[in-house]
DNA sequence: ATCCTCCCCTTGCATTGCGAGGGGAGTTCA
DNA sequence: TGAACTCCCCTCGCAATGCAAGGGGAGGAT
């Protein structure tokens, strides 16, 4: 927690948000924030303002569904799970995530893979 | 060239733009371009609409400074070059885009890095 | 002359991350 | 009992960015 948090690039909450969902049971919002901030070691955080309207378009395009439920905490809360189109994105997302991240890194290399 | 090529990440390009500049000699805009394509192995490509609006903005920022002259095909090009400050951002944004990418890999292995 | 390639530019649009602001309900503790 | 805090949800408006589309000019080749 020394580090700054870095920004976001303008693309990867989804994917990010579709990894947390993808990695068990179905979550809700805040859960979904915490999850990112721990598996990253706290590099990237999600703000509220950033993730829900993420959810919601997320829930518009069909790839997460969304049920009112209560949390661990005993609070009501949305738990949003994976369609199977979300699981497919999911999975193209890392692929070319992937291809995405090692293309960069060639170019900062300077041609030479890092 | 078989795959698509991947749709860039908001936030990229001026990275992108340092890295190119800061792997050698000064080059013009269409360089540029066909430097990352080069590199990436085609899997980054720098659309004339990204790059130019991109490069005046680096320019206001004071990151590159821009010269007129004539490219290896004896045509008028603007040549560019990085500032001291540019090169600073660069490093920085090398460092920046490493913990970013390690983190982003980091969720998307469920905490397993990949 | 015609066409192609190289090289530059701008406008408008859609999308996205984010700060700021707002609310309600459970828990804890004086 | 009431205050304070945490958990959990939401929306609005701004700023930034990638990109398609459209435009132009000048050298080289046919």
């Amino acid at each position: 927690m020394t580090e700054t948090n870095l920004a976001l690039l303008k693309g990867t909450v989804d994917l990010l948000v579709l990894a947390a969902l993808d990695a068990g049971a179905p979550m809700h919002g805040y859960a979904i924030a915490e999850w990112i901030g721990s598996v990253t070691g706290g590099a990237l955080l999600l703000e509220e303002g950033t993730l829900y309207p993420a959810l919601h378009r997320m829930r518009r395009q069909g790839l997460i569904t969304s049920e009112w439920g209560t949390s661990e905490n005993n609070r009501r809360a949305k738990f949003y799970s994976l369609t199977d189109a979300g699981r497919e994105k999911h999975a193209r997302g890392s692929e070319d995530w992937t291809r995405y991240a090692s293309a960069v890194s060639a170019a900062l290399g300077g041609g030479r893979t890092a």
